[in-house]
DNA sequence: CTTGAAAATAGGAACGTTCCTATTGGCTGG
DNA sequence: CCAGCCAATAGGAACGTTCCTATTTTCAAG
């Protein structure tokens, strides 16, 4: 019965302090160059394995970072949380995932989990109205980066598309389409980037002449759920359907075929679906690229002031 | 300044030993109901949260599963994710996911990372041919559950789909729609499940008095890569496309249209795409239950023999 | 009252690290 | 030849829990 390797079964057979050890695992200069290589060859020999939670206890970093969405399920956060795990690895950090359903509830039970495991950051598209999730994150001293979603004062660092933007790209291209009645399907929630791309379909509809009409506009869950009740309620024609995402888009395509549509995020790019529908797309590897380094400069300093990022988008045509 | 709240700072304040503040906290039947109270009214008061990381260091036990997959981005696969974290949590048990791009390799490091960071128990989509990773639990002692793929040793609880039948029902469909030369898109990698679509698939052939052609049989990486290449690759005319799942042949759809394709996993079921497209489906909702009560069961004790389960599949027509 | 056991609480070691503060040995300079 | 210093190592406390083993209190029975 072998018991587990330790620094101390290590120091033992080394024949020496488990101060000494420790510093030898870490590399450190204080360690003479020939007892480093001893413990080194020992602790492979014994097959030792760092006890990430021990070091987490006594060091106060647990080098892991919490990724907080709303939906796992959907492709564009899937590929978000790929991309992210991967570049934090890179850098020694573990990630855990913690999935919201949007539910501002659980945000609030997310951040309870990070701040419990002791993340040293956070990475959150969050679906709170209010800053109280942040708050929690804020008071257990936890950097943390918002990603897809932001609040009016810029308090974190905050890595968004150009929702705005995307919202009039699509729009002008239901418009340019000869679409003189548009449906917008936005978001319910009171969610940063489903303000923002309304913002961009009105504005656009302006440009043109046309007014916003209330009965155009129709609010569903992000989530994707009631798309099909929501069109059913819908008492105006219209001539064109421009959705908060994809998701929602593919769900109303199946209800209201044959009308010309525009989506969002451009899942189709991370997952290969042979429908062909015009969407807005952003750099996803750029923003993840650039959210972990933000983040990773934050745990550095947690003086520097917040930044904003604002990534431009662009309309994908139907074709690809 | 005010220090964390530990249970020493709640023993002070209450008067009492720590050892019985952690024992109040757990709610242990050997501290009196009244001090219990006291205990837990302090331990609001000061916000106190309990640190996950001593518990598990002491305690051995960290409350957490690890989820290991080829493909986060992947649907299905995120799906289960979702269904998993939610029932395990249900269970006070944290999840944390690793992806491994279905690579061996890596799927070793997430093993090496479920020893470190003391995992109670993993779920594994192996993509590795040998039980090197699985011996890597085994050593640790954790629990493991094999989830769509297995081995020919059962030494680990499983729960797979009925992978053969459905290569049966997928194939004999197109046979039925008058196809005699079935492309066949299947995985790299010697993956059980791969391997079992496949079989099925030549039984069906087999039943209809048709010869398995090695030219009409494709290896792809699971991931979807290399999918346009390898139909480029296909000198022998076919008149259907039998694929691995979804994802590989919607890939070849774009590429190969107007023939009679199926799928499987049923990915639809998941994310609405509008796609009509037969595929083969399993109850992923139950699978998931099955996994998590037989994971725990097996947490509580290791010496239950281990079982098997296989989930039944069926046929989705394109209709939906 | 005293006794004995059960109920309730206390005290300290332990988990595997890291951090802080010694202690040792060898070497240089005057 | 010894003060002084640096490099190398050692020793023990600490992180916040839980576990094991005492100790105290309570209270019914004799």
């Amino acid at each position: 019965m072998p018991q587990r390797a330790t620094i101390k079964t290590i120091a033992k057979a080394v024949g020496v302090a488990v101060n000494t050890v420790s510093l030898a695992l870490q590399d450190s200069s204080l360690v003479a160059s020939g007892t480093k290589q001893r413990v080194l060859e020992e602790a492979a020999r014994q097959g030792y394995q760092r006890d990430v939670l021990a070091q987490a206890l006594r060091s106060g970093r647990s080098h892991t970072i919490a990724l907080v969405f709303g939906d796992v399920a959907n492709p564009l956060f899937a590929m978000k949380i790929k991309l992210l795990s991967q570049a934090f690895r890179m850098h020694d950090y573990q990630v855990f995932i913690l999935d919201t359903d949007e539910n501002p509830q659980q945000e609030l039970a997310a951040m309870r989990v990070a701040t419990q495991r002791k993340a040293d950051g956070v990475v959150v598209c969050p679906c709170q109205q209010g800053r109280e999730a942040l708050e929690l994150l804020h008071r257990a001293q936890i950097p943390c980066l918002l990603l897809g979603r932001e609040f009016d004062t810029l308090a974190e660092d905050t890595v968004v598309w150009d929702d705005r933007e995307g919202g009039r790209l699509a729009t002008r291209h239901l418009l340019g389409l000869g679409c003189r009645r548009i449906l917008h399907l936005t978001a319910r929630g009171d969610i940063s980037s489903a303000r923002q791309r309304r913002l961009g379909y009105e504005d656009a509809l302006g440009e043109a002449g046309l007014a916003v009409e209330e009965g155009l506009i129709r609010e569903v869950s992000p989530l994707g759920e009631g798309v099909t009740e929501a069109l059913q309620a819908v008492t105006t024609p219209f001539d064109g359907v421009f959705a908060f995402n994809d998701l929602l888009a593919w769900q109303a395509m199946s209800r209201v075929p044959d009308l010309p549509f525009v989506g969002f995020d451009h899942i189709r790019a991370q997952i290969c679906v042979p429908v062909s529908m015009p969407s807005i797309a952003a750099d996803v590897r750029a923003e993840a690229a650039l959210a972990v380094e933000l983040l990773l400069a934050r745990m550095a300093d947690s003086q520097r002031p917040p930044e904003r990022h604002v990534l431009p988008v662009r309309l994908v045509e139907a074709g690809k």
